[in-house]
DNA sequence: CTAGCTGCAAAGCCTTTGCATAAAT
DNA sequence: ATTTATGCAAAGGCTTTGCAGCTAG
């Protein structure tokens, strides 16, 4: 569990209630929800929360860079608030589920400028696709 | 260009005017196209093709493995038929663009067995991202 | 007070699906 | 002849948007 509403109210982010339980659901360790999972759990705190709101904090959340945006090919884009903390990911080709990695090295420094094709890099991402131990 | 034509024949791929017209438009390097894009440009050739025809041409050679899909944040998938040459991509974070990149060594060994969390691991990902030329 | 967030509902984009017709082997 | 692909149109999932009203600071 980190902090993710301290360091939110630390930049000045306007506080709602609607704004807080979506903070609140995302955070933690290994937590990488959909959209509408998001807009679930926010629902058993604060039942009148719509589903627009959910969207527009959340892509509010990505800009401030307090949570990273998950592409996974196909089915809905899910939402990792470990942004502060450079790791990979592992993803189920069959159901989904994401777990996070570390790996020890920096992949960056695998890209030499002269490689680069005049590309500003701002940043890697790594994912490893397989089976998770429930799907093989 | 490669001969994704040829291997798909090899394979027993039944062959219509519509299947040859997407292989066609696909094949070659650093050709990173959506369906739509697809779409457009088989229709240049063959007039009557539809899109339904289009997204199961599609989906089948990703079956096939040769073909890949790329997830890019929001946008649409992009199809790479690139599958045969392990490589990364350098994708701008403005315009969408994708380029090829090779890397040296072989990511999927960054990943020790002991950090696995007991996944099945077929494939990594790499992707830089950043601002290409002409964005930045 | 007032900038800016919220909710609703509607629209948007990308993609898939069902089914009758047409074509490949 | 038989099996499989095609096209159409409709539906589906996920996400964004416009606007009137509400709320935090």
């Amino acid at each position: 569990m980190s902090d993710l509403l301290e360091r939110l109210r630390g930049r000045g982010w306007r506080m709602t209630s609607q704004r807080r339980v979506v903070a609140e659901v995302l955070d933690g360790d290994h937590v990488h929800l959909t959209a509408d999972e998001v807009h679930a759990r926010a629902t058993q705190r604060l039942p009148e929360i719509s589903r627009a709101t959910v969207y527009n904090t959340l892509g509010e959340l990505v800009s401030l860079g307090e949570v990273l945006e998950v592409a996974t090919d196909g089915r809905a884009k899910r939402y990792d608030p470990n942004a502060h903390h450079p790791h990979q990911h592992l993803v189920c080709s069959n159901c989904g589920t994401i777990r996070d990695v570390r790996l020890s090295g920096n992949p960056l420094s695998n890209l030499p400028a002269d490689e680069r094709f005049g590309f500003v890099v701002a940043e890697v991402e790594v994912t490893y696709r397989g089976l998770c131990p429930d799907c093989a």
